[in-house]
DNA sequence: GACAGCCAATTGTCTGACAATTAAACAGCC
DNA sequence: GGCTGTTTAATTGTCAGACAATTGGCTGTC
């Protein structure tokens, strides 16, 4: 009754969470190699096959890369801020697509983060931040711009407040939120008044943070979060009114 | 030249990729059943070992689960919050164990989230909320609690006040940096004398939840991040001191 | 000494097979 | 007829051996 400490476990997920431990645990250091497929089976007791299925895992949390060749085989990877958020990004994104969250929590989420950014913004904000909200903004007045370049630079504009923190670990989180729900936003079709709003509203943060105004960035932040539910509550109304005038199959 | 497409990818990943799409457009709804592994083998022209290394990096990121048996399969699973979680957590502890992140960033980042969530827990706060965060508090009191259980009930008050925001991103996203942050956490050891300062601190957030100060709320916070980080700072000034000191090997 | 070709190690993939597991279909009994 | 136990089929989990592709190093030649 002894080995019953993993009853319904594959040898593949164990193999993985083996190594994972390792990792984590520092046993295996960034940028050390793995023993190659076929030591790690002889090693494990198990063939090579499931042995390349704990390695796919690892390397679908992006935590080795394997290389090809003489001198190949399974890398412990960095897990660069890139990585992370990239993976944020897709999970954040599978949140919402599932229908998992409304669009208001993840919204009421991401300006609530955003707000958390606002005071340590407006201490450390550099010129070039500055520039490229300035530039953003600019980009955003422009009437000929497509909805999907509008968010884009909606999206550009947020990510340089949040970089403005300076602190990485904010902007992977929350550059991960806004990525994800960009898809969302891009299904509002904007108004002229609309964009004229919005943009004022992106020059006050922009003022405020130049001012180095937290306060007042943080109350620019919550008008444009209400504004944003507004819009997209109207959205999605108008959107269930005509699916409900033309109840097609 | 026109086949160039994917010069270097692995038809696994490729696999894994189209199916990781056709989950994240729709295409493939929670609950869904994958086809067999063998009926994917011959749709993307490859063998059954291929198509199980697609699988499992998908069941690395929890998107689907396996099951065995007659009606077995691969399901498109529901990415629940705790799952999502459970990455996060991941994630971020290598972030933090690869010493990716200063001590002080993911400090700082953890408090201005939590700072976020502050208005909106004071705003939501229920019975039960108070109810454990009191509790945790009359545990942290009790001089006997050794210091991994003083941190796991600062995590469970924390918890606490996260949840008392109700909102499950936020949730999510912020209990994973915090319980990234434990095992750091647990490496210092607290006087006497820091206990009751941060469960001093820690009663005041709990006060200003209850009277649904957010002001007090996000300045209580605002303490315990300092004191946090000069007690870490401490901590590690000490723990350079002892290596000087003994400068073996 | 520089360069080209060969070589060995390693991952990526295939084939075929068997074991384990599970639910459904089926036979048998009360 | 209804319940129970058994068989059965489908599916994943694992194994073994083999070959292709890739890549760095080695060797031989000019």
């Amino acid at each position: 009754m002894s080995p019953a400490s993993t009853p319904k476990t594959d040898r593949s997920t164990e193999i993985a969470s083996a190594l994972r431990d390792a990792i984590v645990t520092g046993r295996l250091l960034v940028g050390d190699r793995l023993p190659s497929e076929a030591e790690l089976a002889e090693q494990y007791g198990v063939s090579r096959p499931t042995v390349r299925e704990a390695l796919k895992r690892l390397a679908a949390q992006s935590l080795i890369r394997t290389q090809r060749g003489a001198t190949g085989g399974a890398f412990v990877n960095h897990l660069s801020y890139e990585a992370a958020h990239g993976q944020q990004i897709t999970t954040s994104t599978l949140l919402l697509s599932m229908n998992a969250i409304a669009f208001e929590t993840a919204c009421e989420a991401r300006f609530a983060m955003e707000r958390a950014c606002a005071p340590l913004a407006c201490a450390r904000r550099e010129a070039a931040h500055l520039a490229t909200m300035r530039a953003e903004l600019a980009n955003q007045s422009d009437a000929r711009l497509s909805d999907e370049a509008f968010c884009a630079s909606d999206v550009a504009f947020h990510r340089a407040l949040v970089d403005a923190a300076a602190n990485p670990v904010l902007s992977y989180q929350l550059a991960g939120a806004v990525e994800a729900m960009q898809p969302l936003m891009n299904m509002i079709t904007f108004t002229a008044r609309d964009r004229a709003r919005i943009v004022a509203l992106h020059a006050a943060v922009a003022d405020a943070l130049e001012a180095q105004d937290a306060a007042a960035c943080d109350a620019a932040l919550t008008a444009l979060e209400r504004y944003t539910i507004d819009l997209a509550g109207a959205v999605m109304a108008r959107r269930a009114a005509k699916a409900a005038a033309r109840p097609g199959s």
